[in-house]
DNA sequence: AGTTGTTATTCTCATTTCTAGCATAAACTA
DNA sequence: TAGTTTATGCTAGAAATGAGAATAACAACT
């Protein structure tokens, strides 16, 4: 029989409130690991009989909080990423994506929002290029480039920063979260990699070296990584965003919610023409009045949608930069 | 401690000969589980330093092939699915997609090419729909919508059967070929259903239920569903085709093989303006002669695409039904 | 009451991109 | 020359997109 073999479950909450996405955590992970965690534990094979049961009792037990909307992410196993709880066994770590409406921790217990771009500041455009990412971390990509004598080698970084980073030629490409987080993990730019770098024995890093963004326990901020740049595609073309919001919302709020998510603005009229195509939301009598203006109307989500047309989302009109 | 814990590596490898998709199988799994099965071996924490090698391992082992392109699907983990090796030990499985072109099996090794659509028989609507759905499956469905007493319960399993199936009003979807197969394994309608009902140890079902398609070991048609599904569903906005064509190809090679996998015909003009469009493919000067007409021009694919935009893909003009 | 400012909502228009079919030319075989 | 298959062109209509202007409903202030 194999020897140690520890399965983790990890879930990555999301939630968005005052127009900023944010996420569930926990303290570090038990004295390991200090600073912010996902919510997480072992799967208890004689206690769970589902994978997301297992999960979803984890969560429950360590901020109380019920998940009405849990999706598989991706399963990670290499075995030089991620501290390992215990120097034998083998950790595996599958990763979950789970949205619910901001409430309130339950007492007691030491979960905390925090704001996803927190941990991932280069990902919000909706203010254009954010300052971090044209003053620091270009320069300090560009420099990982330039870095080593090989000019084929020098070529391929290039290519590979151009596509996931995006540059004069090619977009910025809002779904390529992970690349860009595993871009910077490989050019040592996140606290992550320099964590892990040591604990392999490795001599450090020169000096000067910058890590961005708040660094977070295990390789917790890859599964955020991934958990938003598969929210932000499968937004798209899945109405998901209702689980983030209210029964009722005015449709300025629908949008502002998917642009938080996004990270970048989208064309209001031609939003709302999407929204209305795909009948995705029916009209509440009722209408918001602390608008400051005109009172907005109230709506709720169509749940028939799902019934209905086979792929129902909300469509990203998009915008000129 | 957990006790024992066993983490699976399967792989559904995928390749298209003769306008026909085919999966790799191998004699099925170690006596207990007796027919076909999809390659598959546990991790082995010390020799393997990532899930994906410990994959590529097995493989080359088993059927003594390389994969090019290897994707991550799914990782599995209920315990009443899939008959476990050993009755002890909890398995869990990692399922992958990969994707060649076809080659000879090497000798001495037991794995053979078997068509996808022998497993899953009602996936093919390229010549229409096909028999078996509208002859046996959908009366089957029928019968398993009204069993019940539960009005209540009837409604809900005939949306069901609806928005997975299509029906009048609802247009069929390719890519719900996991929810199809999640369907009928839960109406009874596949052989695995039964043999987990008596692994359970539950009383024999009623007679005169039939089974749809050939079965395979463990829950590996569930994967192969899986990878049908997510194939069907990537085609459209990655390049993915590619990895199973020969270097040089005719279009209608290429649409024959997306329309393989797709299970649908296409329209050939829209097609192939949408492969110029995408600027995916440069012709090479030869053309192939063995037509029976006019020679048909060869192309290859342009590999720069994949660094020059952020998401290329094929597209589907789709075809009215 | 009238004006100003703010926000919501509706209309309009040109442009581009799909659809889905018809028609035709080109290159080869028998 | 007939038959087969590839390859191209064309087009009318439908649908989606992108961007701007006009209008409606309120609050607050003069």
């Amino acid at each position: 029989m194999t020897s140690g073999l520890i399965l983790g479950l990890h879930a990555a909450i999301v939630a968005v409130t005052g127009e900023e996405p944010r996420v569930l955590t926990v303290p570090g992970g038990s004295g390991v690991d200090p600073g912010n965690a996902l919510p997480f534990g072992p799967l208890e094979p004689d206690r769970h009989r589902t994978l997301e049961r297992g999960l979803r009792a984890w969560v429950l037990e360590q901020t109380g909080m019920e998940l009405p909307y849990v999706e598989q992410l991706y399963t990670f196993g290499d075995r030089n990423r991620a501290v390992t709880l215990d120097g034998l066994a083998r950790v595996i770590a599958v990763a979950y994506l789970a949205l619910v409406r901001e409430r309130r921790v339950a007492k007691g217990l030491t979960a905390e929002w925090q704001g996803v771009y927190s941990f991932l500041p280069w990902e919000d455009h909706r203010c254009g290029e954010p300052e971090i990412l044209c003053r620091s971390i270009r320069p300090a990509l560009d420099v990982w480039v330039k870095s080593p004598d090989s000019l084929d080698l020098e070529r391929q970084r290039r290519g590979r920063v151009d596509i996931t980073f995006g540059s004069g030629a090619v977009a910025w490409d809002s779904e390529r979260v992970l690349d860009r987080y595993e871009l910077l993990y490989e050019a040592g730019l996140v606290a992550e990699s320099l964590r892990d770098h040591r604990a392999l024995g490795n001599d450090e890093p020169g000096v000067g070296v910058r890590a961005f963004g708040a660094p977070l326990a295990f390789d917790h901020r890859r599964i955020l990584a991934t958990a938003l740049g598969r929210l932000r595609g499968k937004l798209k073309y899945r109405p998901l965003v209702f689980e983030l919001l209210p029964t009722m919302f005015t449709l300025l709020r629908l949008q502002r919610t998917v642009e938080s998510l996004v990270g970048a603005r989208l064309h209001k009229q031609n939003f709302r023409r999407l929204v209305e195509r795909g009948a995705l939301v029916e009209s509440t009598g009722q209408v918001e009045t602390d608008t400051g203006g005109r009172p907005a109307a109230l709506f709720r989500f169509r749940r028939d949608v799902l019934h209905e047309r086979p792929a129902p989302g909300v469509g990203l009109p998009g915008l000129p930069s």
